[in-house]
DNA sequence: TAAATAGTGTCTCTTAGACAATATTAT
DNA sequence: ATAATATTGTCTAAGAGACACTATTTA
């Protein structure tokens, strides 16, 4: 049957819907290790798994409003603290056992300092970051989902400036460079990775500097206008 | 509510669930333009106006089989001669004035001369293929998905041999640089088009000409193994 | 031979990457 | 001064792009 052409003979009631959810692969750079933010299933199917924070939408919010919302019940951060875009459509019929359940996941960037209280909304000890190389039991076909957003954010930082999402307001460019590395698993070269930084122009020194056993680091900023480009990009692709 | 912690209180029917749907963007380069399959609306609403081809994800099929399906419904092609890959999940609450709608977009990508009975399914005169670049008045928010489909499709023209996938089994480089030009809506230096063309390594001579007017040109095709990675990242991420 | 199209080569500028040199601080 | 770290520069190879040249066919 094609919808669009016989909508008027269309009836809800006649297909059996699937449940739409959203997932979010929430990461941060947090003791030198790329972490993300994942919730223990204290129920079957998966009971002692651990999952992406997510949860069914709702009838009448957008996907991107669901993201942000779920994220807010957990990490209680503003949407406006967070990166976030969305990543892939996973659907596979028998991807839950309970049920048809759709899921629409996101990528998402917080910095270490925004995280408040990293461990609100439920039992703490149900809540927590881990390594994203070391991951525990991941729960339904979260694996996946994770193994694709690390691609995604790898993809990522080598053509847009959205590495900045995870470092607080003002960074050396050393520490700028060491997230780089964590994320990518490999070593860079400083000079090269400072006039790749210089070319692309999103970043201007501040006046101050951070101390260090050797000579001081300047702190460096994202230019407000880099900000606002990849604001303006955040949802919509 | 987290329905990863409280699965045993889940109820389904506590939601009203959207309804799913699949939307799929098929190009193909016809009579040198750029052009997307579209079909009439025979009702309301934007009756009269023109959709991308999708329906209704079945209950116990994946979203990319449901794209097949709708696909074939319409073209009579078979899977395995399309290039399809999902494009971005549409879903704010109103963007379908009848009720809840969340549509998984495709890409897809089609040779013309896979086109064997491009009218098939419904009536042929609601069914046909228009220029991407001045279409008719869209349906729903299809104006943005077609705007959205461009953009991915230029941009995997830059990095990924997918090109192809709008080419028959040979073609000359002038036809392949055609076909770039079509989408890219630029006119590319023939010389640097075939060094980099070189370089990628993802095309072989065959011992076949093409007539031209003047000297005639060298039949190309593209290598298996360029096919097969391709095929192999055409469903997953 | 002239026109038309295919195919190759050359030059310059930019960028990526390896590596070296200099600068500024604390001890 | 030495260690430690920051910051800048230099060299080379590869690639992008502008442009010119050669090759092969038909009319």
């Amino acid at each position: 049957m094609n919808t669009k052409i016989k909508a008027n003979s269309y009836n809800p009631d006649d297909y059996e819907r699937p449940s739409v959810a959203v997932d979010i692969v929430l990461f941060s750079i947090i003791e030198a290790k790329l972490k993300t933010l994942l919730i223990k299933r204290g129920s079957l199917p998966y009971m002692g798994d651990w999952a992406f924070p997510g949860g069914f939408v709702e009838i009448d919010e957008s996907l991107d409003n669901a993201a942000y919302r779920e994220l807010k019940e957990e990490t209680n951060i503003d949407q406006s603290q967070i990166y976030l875009e969305q990543l892939y459509t996973f659907g596979k019929p028998n991807r839950d056992p309970r049920m048809r359940v759709i899921t629409v996941t996101y990528f998402a960037l917080v910095s270490v300092d925004k995280l408040n209280n990293p461990q609100a909304g439920d039992d703490a000890a149900d809540v927590g970051w881990f390594s994203v190389f070391n991951p525990p039991d991941l729960a339904f076909d979260h694996s996946d989902i994770l193994k694709y957003a690390i691609t995604r954010l790898r993809y990522k930082l080598e053509y847009s400036a959205v590495g900045f999402q995870l470092m607080p307001e003002t960074f050396t460019l050393r520490e700028l460079q060491e997230s780089y590395e964590i994320i990518l698993v490999e070593k860079l070269d400083k000079g090269n990775f400072r006039s790749k930084l210089r070319r692309t122009n999103v970043i201007e020194p501040t006046k101050f500097y951070r101390d260090t056993r050797g000579r001081p680091a300047r702190l460096y900023q994202f230019k407000v206008d880099a900000v606002a480009e990849i604001k303006t990009r955040r949802l919509f692709p």
